[in-house]
DNA sequence: AAAGTTTATGTTATTATATAACATATTTAT
DNA sequence: ATAAATATGTTATATAATAACATAAACTTT
């Protein structure tokens, strides 16, 4: 395990996302941190879910980690065709990815259709994203009021929610501040 | 065919979607006021925007408005070419639906890859849909107070929104009440 | 009305995403 | 060691969407 704590970046107001720093969307962050933590976070729930972690689903998980932008499954198998000499088929990443968001630990980005890394394995999974279209960074977030208010619509209709994919697309705050066009 | 008279039934609390009745998902209500209604608008708002609704994007409109269950380009082209006797080619669907989509009177529900007219084609495009995992039908919405927190979410993170997409996939109220197991 | 221009549709081929079905290998339990 | 369960390999196919180019229909200009 690394070390627990999970530096100071402040949280936005409002929101119930502490321990993603902002600035993850401006690459301005220890990703090594953001990797080791994810690949510790996923043995435990494995661990704890009887779940098994084979080195092919921890390789595919790694490099989904790779960064914060949403990996399609065909760059991901070429990826693991790249790091192994045999050849990788469809079925294999896809049984890969499939472990990996039954566990929650991982998000498939349904505009993009790609995958995530989740930043909050252990807590809720509110399934919110930010996705930058200039960038490709997706930022998962959560927040109790915006959830609330979800309930309520759910409820005002008497619908029951089983799962839910909110995903905003636009501009993340560097690519805003930086000439995009 | 049913009445014409649209009924009374009372918008949810707090929903800012007041013309469509809630029992659409119980099928409970006048369809055909629907898609003559959608047909009706989609000629208003074409004529408005100088776009051209030619009688191949009438009739996929149409056929996307055979019910409230999102459907799926090539199930589409299948329907157009049991209508016509000549043979339908995707280009000929995709094409249709990216102008309906243009012109907001249609919805493409990302997590079922499938497209469902609007219900608000009018008014703002908030984009919020129920989807029942029973019947398929899925519900659009919009409320003030959740578009209020998406919108100060994204503020949080300095986030710009270009589109969003919120689907909720659980059961409708009819499905709930009916045993589905 | 004729010619030119734009817009829409037809047609063929291909790319992108995901799953079915069955065989082999590995792990766990007996 | 044997059996059962789980995971991976392999081949083929299903499903969704687009590229590129040809033809047709609709508007514009003369
Ligand atoms: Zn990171
Ligand atoms: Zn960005
Ligand atoms: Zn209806
Ligand atoms: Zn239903």
């Amino acid at each position: 395990m690394t070390s627990t704590k999970m530096s100071s970046h402040t949280s936005p107001a409002g929101s119930d996302t502490p321990p993603l720093p902002t600035s993850i969307a401006s690459q301005q962050h220890d990703h090594t941190h953001c990797i080791t933590s994810a690949m510790t976070s996923a043995q435990d729930i494995c661990a704890r879910n009887g779940a098994r972690l084979t080195k092919l689903r921890e390789q595919v998980l790694r490099l989904i980690w790779q960064s914060h932008k949403p990996l399609g499954a065909y760059p991901l198998m070429d990826m693991l065709a790249a790091e192994s000499t045999r050849r990788v088929a469809p079925p294999t990443v896809y049984r890969a990815l499939e472990f990996l968001l039954e566990q929650g630990l991982i998000h498939r980005i349904n505009t993009l259709n790609a995958y995530v890394g989740c930043t909050h394995p252990n807590g809720d999974h509110a399934n919110n994203f930010l996705i930058c279209e200039h960038c490709g960074v997706a930022i998962e977030f959560s927040a109790t009021a915006l959830q609330d208010r979800i309930n309520e619509s759910a409820a005002d209709f008497g619908f029951s929610i089983r799962s839910q994919s909110i995903e905003l697309v636009g501009s993340c705050e560097h690519c805003e501040a930086t000439d995009h066009e």
